[in-house]
DNA sequence: TAGGATAAGTAGCATTTCGCAACCTAATGG
DNA sequence: CCATTAGGTTGCGAAATGCTACTTATCCTA
């Protein structure tokens, strides 16, 4: 039975995760920024974090590529703070977390909740799947070395090809 | 447009996953949980955690529901650490932030990787679904408050209905 | 063009958490 | 009964966090 390796090494993705998302008010911030606040003020106040760490997590942030800090045009006293395509692809990961937040929280009835804008419907639970869509449970996985995995043929797949994901 | 609130309140289940979650090496030890590490010499020597954090750690999880502390029979020494339910949920959020640090860090080719048992195959990216499963981006989302979500009639959904997500 | 207001930080200091190493205690095994 | 093992706890220095006050650059208005 293959196990992965757990070692410091870190050969998994889930430790350079952490090292750019794993402090205190990082996601936080993240949920902060998804929500339309832009300046520094903004995640003050809405926070309610000390300035100097909301300073030294902005620059962290920015420093992993995660957001991008531009001095505004029409007024050079404003910084824009803005999510970059790498923290944008946050957002399931950060749902997913809310999600597990509310399912397991103290029964937090959840409002406002996040809907699909095409038919007002919330979003689905997210779930781990297989490559066709089906839903994976803990039970239906295992490891395999990379290059050991046989390709798929064309169409074989039920979705459009998402690509790999350890 | 309707916003998230903000403000510390925690209306959210963010902050309430963070409280659980949301210390250094909360998400490592989850891993190793997952990865059938369960007693404390093995977590401490895999993870290279100081021993009194590792304690302090396993406390705080079995104190929120998502690990379960039990003295085993065979050897009353020792002690078996094993996720709860709870804790076995989170296995999507782990997945989705670990499969977001392979995408962005530093190429790193991830192997084992993770497949499911039926074919082999790795699992799909996690992504942001509607409830008929299409997948979601960022702009095609927004909120509303939970008592103005109109139900689904029966079978109008792609998918066993998963209920709600926020 | 001075003077006040605003935005985005920085600095100093107290408190909390982290991390390392050594120590402790209970159960086992010979 | 003594050594070993498993699972901690304790003490202490280092680092992160949080609060408040201060600074700097820019804008706006009189």
């Amino acid at each position: 039975m293959l196990r992965e390796p757990l070692a410091e090494g870190m050969e998994c993705g889930l430790p350079a995760a952490l090292e750019a998302m794993g402090e205190r008010w990082s996601f936080m911030i993240l949920r902060a920024a998804f929500n339309g606040i832009h300046h520094f003020e903004e995640f003050q106040t809405e926070l309610g974090i000390a300035r100097n760490i909301l300073s030294n997590r902005l620059q962290r942030l920015v420093g992993h590529g995660i957001m991008e800090r531009r001095v505004m045009e029409c007024d050079r006293r404003k910084v824009h703070y803005r999510l970059t395509a790498k923290g944008i692809d946050l957002l399931p990961t950060m749902v997913a977390l809310r999600q597990w937040g509310e399912r397991w929280g103290s029964g937090i009835p959840s409002t406002p909740v996040l809907v699909d804008e095409r038919d007002l419907q919330p979003v689905r639970a997210i779930v781990l799947q297989a490559h066709d869509g089906r839903p994976l449970g803990i039970h239906d996985l295992c490891w395999m070395h990379a290059h050991e995995v046989r390709p798929l043929r064309d169409g074989q797949s039920g979705e459009p090809a998402v690509a790999l994901a350890g």
